[in-house]
DNA sequence: GTTTAGTAAGTCCTCACGCA
DNA sequence: TGCGTGAGGACTTACTAAAC
């Protein structure tokens, strides 16, 4: 079993298909069914079930899976680190909450990119527990998440201080009252939601009258048609205060201050543009 | 008819080995 | 050390079979 083996199998196992797995390769279909024929020969076990809905992986090909994305992340990260060049270029892969993402990342990111033309830049938005378990798996090189993290392998560097506020339609109703509407909020894990969760308790108040959402916009446009109230950052919603659309609550100190972390693994190797891109963001 | 997995046969490339 | 040779592996082309 070679890296190119390992490479074949692990793409059939995410295509789920021979004929997919191929074109992804740059190889001929044929090719790849022989090598993953030799491949299940070698380790005298089936690793793929040959369904009519494609290659589904079996016991032992999942357990080969384990170690194959481990295995050619450690060579890619290898190859990575005897291209080094002086120019920051190739994929960089960030994640950031969804209201990080729409405030603060569309300035930040054209900045960087302005001076840093060659790198290929990628975006993913979700939850703190969500993106920091995405770095742990090296799935993305660093994320912008809610509060500090406690683990031993995460290097995190504090990058914005933001002001929580509660948001309603354009009303005269009293922050006790609006707190009886229902909840709009971002999927569980989300912080602010843990944070208004808390407070809730806090007052003494229930919080089973929930409304997801997935989209920070979609939030915003919840509270300002008068669907609910939501708990917000204010540089989130100042535009739409702006408008007129919604009001926007001082919310009680202990759950005011929220801090937004970039955070990533010690045992990374850093890239130039990784590099760049630390000190872009804390020199902001 | 189309799509997909698999087989057979042939080509090309790499590498070990022998020889000058 | 450099070159020629042969074995074996990787890969492609052309094809079949099965499923939808």
């Amino acid at each position: 079993m070679d890296s190119k083996d390992l490479r074949i199998f692990h793409t059939v196992a995410i295509e789920k298909n021979i004929t997919r797995a191929a074109e992804v390769l740059g190889y001929v279909q044929s090719n790849v069914t022989a090598r993953i024929r030799q491949l299940e020969k070698e380790v005298s076990t089936p690793l793929f079930y040959r369904s009519k809905k494609g290659m589904i992986l079996t016991q032992a090909g999942e357990n080969l899976f384990g170690y194959s994305e481990k295995i050619l992340h450690l060579l890619d990260e290898a190859l990575k680190s005897v291209q080094y060049t002086e120019n920051p270029s190739g994929p960089l892969t960030i994640g950031a909450l969804e209201t990080t993402a729409a405030v603060h990342m569309p300035k930040l990111l054209r900045n960087y990119l302005q001076k840093y033309p060659e790198v290929k830049l990628s975006l993913v938005t979700g939850h703190t527990g969500d993106l920091v378990q995405k770095v742990l798996d090296y799935e993305i090189d660093g994320a912008f998440v809610s509060g500090k993290v406690d683990h031993p392998d995460m290097e995190q560097v504090l990058v914005f201080e933001e002001e929580l506020v509660l948001i309603s339609e354009n009303t005269d109703e009293k922050l006790k009252e609006i707190l009886k509407k229902p909840m709009l909020l971002l999927s569980v894990g989300c912080s602010m939601r843990n944070r208004l969760e808390q407070w809730l308790e806090e007052e003494d108040m229930e919080t089973n009258n929930i409304m997801e959402f997935g989209t920070l916009e979609a939030i915003l446009g919840g509270a300002s048609a008068g669907l609910g109230v939501s708990m917000l950052p204010k540089s989130a919603v100042k535009g739409r205060e702006e408008q007129g659309l919604i009001r926007v609550y001082t919310i009680p100190e202990a759950y005011r201050n929220y801090q937004v972390y970039f955070v990533f693994r010690k045992d990374f190797f850093q890239t130039r543009a990784f590099e760049r891109f630390l000190e872009h963001i804390t020199c902001d």
